[in-house]
RNA sequence: GGACCCGUAGCUCAGCUGGAUAGAGCGCUGCCCUCCGAAGGCAGAGGCCGAUGGUUCGAAUCCAUUCGGGUCCGCCA
């Protein structure tokens, strides 16, 4: 259960209760009412501003109203205060029964803890990675990865039907580039000797795989034959192989997208050319002739006439090519019939997670998801920023020429799955990260992954001292009153603020606030373990008072199932324990 | 020249979509292990939230202008 929500709920009733009464006019718009933690602890449990909101259009002091929403609040028996403070806040505490009981309802719904039913089951489509089937992925890769990823998952706990997808950019030049270039291998492999990679071509190592896949399968066959058709077959056979791969390297992540959209099959099922005509019908669709950019102007330039899309009459800044000038379409009409597919599944709710390059694209790709869905389907595209990748605060250095670029296979393979996925999620999306390798490896409480990890760890051996007094003994209905310490209210009160984040972030569609919260809660949890270093009283176990103890430990119980909780929405394991 | 993102403690970053006295980690100072894992915790110092105007009960948050840093800029993908 969701406090926050249960009491703004309250408060509404107390406004419609005043309303009734005539003490308030009819019609108020609550639309800004909260009911939020107040930033401050000392003000109190819960804070709302509705006095605030609303005091201006019903011509009220607000400390007048919130004196008289107050009154009604302080009739509720689990409000034990309730005080009108500052401009108009009305500040208020609940008794610690409200809070235990949070408690029990933890240990009752378990990881589900933090459930929402927020998203009311309307479908979202997430699409994500989506690196060109040239090559396997690197590291910057995995940030968007994860980053998609926890956000598919974050939707899904705030009550989303989530699809996770790929859009595999099979159909442009440079799947031709990767034919030819695996052409080369394929002859290598079968004994030419083939010199140099030429410019122009994918020098990658892994191409020699892939060639020698080949030839191992269907001998010499492709050289026997016509070199367009030869080449097609190979083409495709390369990227089926690096798709495979992909797929693996994502699966090693714990990333398991559902939906693989192929754009070559769009193209050949005639999509492109239907959403092209969708936009003509609507008269979005003219000829012109496109301005220089200003103050870089390429050298060269020269105006020519192109099919161009209306993206201004949608908040773009210039209207967008459909078509180059030899008639072909542009990959953005590709991509508009992309969207208008996912629409066409029914996904009015799209999100895009993209490189940081890409950030130039968002206005056009919006506007024309905005055309083609008559405005009912609303796109949000989310950029990730750069990562670098760092040893001891030193940049490791690449070099996509001399082949050195560092894989997301690598990647996993040093830190670990649970560690690239925490710490990809230590940032918000839109600001660079650095990852160090030695730091995010390091057990100590700079490196926000173990310090969570470690709070869990500590939870569970806490729990596995205690299996004995633990027989038999169901923690959900347990009596809880024995919980009173500053430290442990915190942590309880921490807890209960879980299902609003949940709601937050998926709201923004930000989960690294998952990551952050987990610092906070991991934070309080040490806090509370320390006490009982300076007071043995306090410890969770107390060797002659059982009642307390069962308490306590249902409490831990507790605040593992909500670590684990959040840690799920990250896609990281809980750890058992930690060893060095 | 334009678009988008970022400017918050010495450093790296949060800041709950406009709330009360702006937070955390690192670093610095000083404390806490005969005791469930000190791989932790507690306390202290450290700020004109880049700058200037505006919007309102109230601004780090919204708007305008401006200065720094990053990404990108016909038909490439």
């Amino acid at each position: 259960m969701n406090i926050f929500k249960h009491y703004e709920a309250v408060v509404r009733a107390i406004l419609a209760d005043l309303t009734a009464a005539g003490k308030l006019p009819e019609g108020l718009d609550t639309g800004k009412l909260t009911v939020e933690p107040p930033r401050d602890a000392s003000h109190g449990d819960l804070s709302t501003n509705a006095a605030m909101v609303l005091g201006k259009q019903a011509r009220m002091a607000p400390k007048a109203l919130a004196e008289l929403i107050a009154e009604a609040l302080r009739a509720r028996g689990e409000v034990t205060a309730v005080e009108v403070a500052g401009p108009g806040f009305i500040n208020l505490r609940l008794s610690p029964d409200v809070w235990r009981a949070g408690v029990a309802d933890i240990l009752r719904v378990g990881t589900t803890f933090g459930d929402s039913d927020l998203g009311q089951g309307r479908k979202v489509n997430v699409e994500y990675v989506s690196a060109n089937p040239t090559g396997p992925l690197h590291a910057a890769h995995g940030r968007g990865a994860v980053f998609g990823d926890a956000l598919a998952s974050l939707l899904k706990k705030a009550g989303f039907d989530v699809t996770r997808e790929y859009y595999i950019n099979d159909a442009g030049a440079q799947v031709e580039v990767l034919a030819r270039s695996a052409m080369l291998r394929y002859r290598e492999a079968l004994g030419e000797k083939i010199g140099e990679i030429p410019a122009g071509l994918y020098p990658g190592e892994y191409l020699s795989d892939v060639g020698a896949a080949l030839a191992a399968r269907d001998g010499d066959r492709w050289l026997r034959i016509d070199e367009t058709e030869a080449l097609a077959a190979i083409r495709d056979f390369a990227i089926s192989d690096i798709m495979e791969t992909i797929r693996d390297d994502l699966l090693a992540l714990g990333v398991d997208i559902e939906v693989f959209t192929s754009e070559r099959a769009l193209v050949a099922s005639g999509a492109v050319d239907a959403a092209l005509r969708t936009l003509e019908e609507r008269g979005l669709i003219y000829v012109g002739v496109l301005e220089p950019p200003k103050g870089k102007k390429p050298d060269d330039w020269e105006p020519r006439p192109q099919t161009l899309f209306a993206a201004t009459k949608f908040g773009d800044d210039v209207d967008r090519p459909l078509k180059k000038s030899d008639g072909s379409n542009t990959y953005f009409a590709n991509d508009i019939a992309y969207h208008l597919d996912k629409y066409r599944r029914g996904f009015a709710e799209q999100i895009d997670v993209w490189g940081a390059d890409h950030g130039g694209y968002i206005k056009r790709m919006q506007a024309a998801v905005k055309a083609v869905s008559d405005g009912a389907a609303e796109l949000d595209v989310k950029i990730c920023q750069l990562v670098h990748l760092m040893q001891n605060g030193e940049p490791v250095k690449m070099s996509k020429r001399a082949g050195t670029f560092v894989t997301l296979r690598d990647v996993i393979e040093e830190v670990g799955k649970d560690v690239v996925r925490f710490i990809m999620l230590t940032r918000r999306n839109d600001q660079t990260l650095d990852f160090d390798f030695a730091k995010v490896t390091e057990q100590s409480k700079d490196n926000p992954v173990f310090y969570v990890q470690y709070a869990h760890a500590r939870c569970r051996s806490v729990l596995r001292h205690a299996a004995a007094r633990l027989e038999g003994v169901d923690l959900a209905s347990v009596d809880l009153s024995p919980l009173t310490g500053e430290e442990e209210m915190n942590l309880i009160r921490r807890m209960a603020t879980w299902p609003r984040l949940v709601e937050a972030a998926a709201e923004a569609h930000e989960p690294h606030r998952v990551a952050f919260f987990l610092g906070d809660l991991a934070a309080d949890f040490h806090a509370l373990w320390n006490r009982g270093k300076d007071d043995a009283t306090l410890r969770f176990i107390v060797e002659d008072q059982p009642a307390l103890t069962v308490a306590r430990l249902a409490l831990v119980q507790a605040a593992a199932l909500t670590l684990a909780s959040g840690l799920q929405v990250l896609g990281v394991e809980p750890a058992e324990e930690l060893r060095a």
